[in-house]
DNA sequence: CTGAAAGCGCTTACAG
DNA sequence: CTGAAAGCGCTTACAG
């Protein structure tokens, strides 16, 4: 079924029912009401891929997370997807994991003319790799910290994040204030790390100890802490960087026969829906990670319509959520 | 970029260029390299819109889920990206929520031909109007049973699973198994449903009660339980239809001053990685989620090329994982 | 083994 | 207001 059947069966021409279909200029509204009785009896829907082809244009832009079942990562998108819904835009998913092979394969997408855009959230340490194989495409890096001139992003100011949640364990009274980070080959992990380590001596504790956990994951959560745990001095208080690390954190106190937040007190990062149906329901830095998503979208959009105009960096508000564990 | 420059670059025809690019029949060695080097040098990357026109063929499925934030979800998502890649295929996500106008505008895809067939896991009420909005493009339903004779199906033996769970309640020695299910509007809930009844009588046991909530989520979970212990007589556990869910339930027996499993042993469904996160860790009916998140994939891809043969309907292995909240 | 040509299904100046 | 025609960038019989 084509434009052209369409055309003969309406008796115009392929060029009338294209502007029907694009509700473009003045069509005499005897021909419009051919050509829409045409469309709708033999079901006609237009072909998507001729049609971007000519106008090159897909309205479609490729999102790169590296795990979907990040409750965080989840949340990102679905703002983006909203967003882009809002504007007519689509998503296409790709979670890339942290192969970088995989992220290649997916870029082809990017050059084929497939999508106009790309939203990453990727480690930093991969940007520049990625940086070669996007080139001067639209590109938005979201929830981690880009230096790349040409790419927008969007992200909190994690130095000062992790401050606060230093600060209010060490205003709460703790003395012992442990961090369990992720790899130092996110930007974000070495500038909460810093934060951390500002923090501490600003109130002048001298404690200090950092495990680091090889993914964000609540048996990488747990690894940490009980590495944590076999020090000889063990922490009144554990900051870690995500709710889904959190819960293995918890999950090792608690092996360790020690309770939250009695023996040891618990802070997350991300603010998760996760982190409340947690036992004790779980102090979390809570990212806007919904609007973070919608934001993204926005700035994706501006570079696909101003390329012009110079990329952007959005630092967004986070804020600390006090419940039971810390 | 086009094959054309190409092909003036490398001094041969625009055909040549192309079965170079699909590593077609015998290439004069010599014109071959000449083409791959004058690839390599512009650094050209075929448009995927033309060639996919052309051959009528996209390589790319749709996967409409209703909530990307259920771990459950996430897990089959990541299960048929995983196969998908294997053959060559990617995925184009869709994140509907319960509103069909979205998956309207998405399945605009399918009659748009940019995708080559679609994975669903929506509620079986509102198959026949996705019927209707599909027809007759390949189309998997996933972890939800379809009855429709077109649409292959992947899913667990939802009856047995729940009947599973109340005889390992009932032998353990509990009287009052209570049920918090999802709306009636998903078969799976029906099903299971029907297996709690059953399994109730086979065992014996008059004691009945369901509560259901309105989403699978955290606070539905928790309002579902609520109103379950308003009741006069309370229910000693409670099988519940998914482990989101079943979260809700233990944070509303603890905020009832009630401890699980002492006072109320609790079981939950889908084996997500969160059942472990909480405390006390959850005893859950474990889905082959990734698995079946492959399996999906290979039935689209049977119906996409061989679509002459019959719809299939697999049934996979779902077991009972014990931990300590019943 | 290779090239000229048709065609996939659209959109859009251009001319009338 | 409308139609004929060119063209988006490919692939693929067909002929040589």
């Amino acid at each position: 079924m084509s434009i052209q059947k369409i055309a003969r069966l309406a008796g115009v021409s392929v060029a009338t029912v294209s502007r029907v279909l694009n509700n473009n200029s003045t069509v005499k509204e005897k021909n419009r009401k051919k050509v829409l009785q045409a469309i709708t009896e033999s079901n006609y829907q237009p072909n998507l891929l001729a049609r971007q082809l000519r106008t090159a244009r897909s309205l479609m832009i490729l999102v790169m997370v590296s795990d979907i079942s990040n409750p965080f990562c989840a949340e990102v998108v679905k703002g983006i997807e909203e967003e882009a819904e809002k504007n007519g835009f689509r998503i296409l998913l790709c979670n890339s994991g942290s192969e970088i092979e995989r992220s290649r394969s997916s870029l082809g997408l990017l050059s084929g003319k497939m999508v106009e855009g790309v939203i990453t959230m990727n480690a930093f340490s991969k940007l520049p790799e990625m940086s070669q194989l996007i080139r001067n495409t639209p590109w938005v890096q979201c929830a981690e910290y880009s230096d790349n001139g040409e790419t927008s992003c969007v992200g909190i100011d994690d130095i000062s994040c992790a401050q606060t949640v230093v600060d209010y364990l060490a205003k709460a009274g703790y003395r012992r204030i442990a961090m369990i980070n992720h790899d130092l080959s996110y930007n974000y992990a070495r500038l909460r790390q810093q934060g951390y380590v500002q923090q501490l001596a600003q109130q002048g504790l001298s404690w200090q100890a950092i495990s680091y956990a090889d993914a964000l994951s609540f048996s990488a959560g747990k690894e940490a802490t009980m590495r944590l745990l076999a020090e000889n001095e063990q922490p009144d208080a554990i900051f870690t960087v995500s709710d889904t690390l959190a819960a293995g954190v918890m999950a090792a106190i608690q092996a360790a026969g020690l309770s939250v937040p009695e023996d040891i007190a618990v802070v997350g990062f991300d603010g998760t829906e996760i982190s409340e149906m947690f036992y004790p329901p779980l102090t979390t830095l809570a990212q806007p990670s919904r609007e973070m998503g919608r934001e993204a979208f926005r700035l994706i959009q501006q570079r696909i319509e101003q390329p012009e105009k110079p990329a952007e960096r959005v630092i967004m508000q986070a804020h600390l959520v006090k419940r039971a564990s810390a």
